[in-house]
DNA sequence: CAGCATCCAAACAGATACTG
DNA sequence: CAGTATCTGTTTGGATGCTG
């Protein structure tokens, strides 16, 4: 019993990897991997996600002034999908003015806990991306010039 | 000391969810972690880089295989911004016929436990998620339906 | 207040043809 | 082999106007 923590924690990831690579079948469109990133693909979703979790209940609009630059059309369609995921729970009071509810649900907050963990990993390494970036422009900068 | 492990990490994601909200300042444009967060938006990206991940290193078209779907334009167009960004080292090698290779690298690698974690809450998620979309497809319906 | 419907511009992404 | 360039259909998303 020589192996580290490390070792299994690698062995760990490895055999998840795996998994994932296994349920990557080649009928794109079916495969629910994909099906579930692509939630992460249209910014709001996951600024909704967090500024939910964030504030535990919001209405619509209380939600629109907190995601700075999002569009009343984005925001509906955002949660009407998150909702039909099961991410989202929608409340409506039968009011008049209207009131409707948002929050999310047990899904929709251990997703959050994953939302969260990246968000983390991009705050502590965009410092190495951006710079990533620029050394990468400056050398195709050159290469321009050097071919002027 | 009556705090539980599971106190700890619930302090501890608040810590990183504060931050993060900190971080989505009203740059949205600017803002570094949605900057990276996109890195998600499209398919190829994290597909490209479990594949990377699998295999180590891929020349353009054995990358090409592995990715169901991809076109070329597209995959040339994922792996320079990954490149860019510093997530993907290219090596180019000065043959006849051109060999160009493909492998993460250390901030690379780093990012791929986090698609890996990402990819195993879909998997493992993926079964409720589909049945609520069936329940709210069922309920949508039944709305039009009772509206005929 | 919370939203749906419509229009339109811009970004995205596939197919195709060509190149060092 | 590993691209680039171009053309084009599709998708996206903002702006605007209207409703219960």
């Amino acid at each position: 019993m020589d192996r580290t923590i490390v070792d299994n924690q690698q062995d760990d990831l490895q055999k998840k990897l795996q998994n994932i690579l296994k349920r990557t079948g080649p009928l794109l469109s079916s495969c629910p991997i994909r099906n579930i990133l692509d939630r992460f693909s249209d910014k709001w979703s996951t600024l909704s996600i967090i500024h939910l979790g964030d504030a535990g209940t919001l209405r619509f609009n209380e939600l629109k002034k907190r995601i700075d630059g999002v569009s009343q059309r984005m925001l509906t369609v955002t949660l009407r999908t998150l909702e039909r995921d099961g991410l989202v729970k929608r409340r409506v009071y039968a009011e008049i003015p209207p009131r409707v509810e948002y929050e999310l649900t047990d899904l929709g907050r251990s997703l959050l806990v994953q939302i969260i963990e990246l968000g983390d990993w991009a705050s502590n390494h965009s410092q190495q991306i951006i710079q990533a970036r620029e050394r990468y422009d400056t050398r195709e900068r050159n290469v321009v010039m050097a071919e002027l």
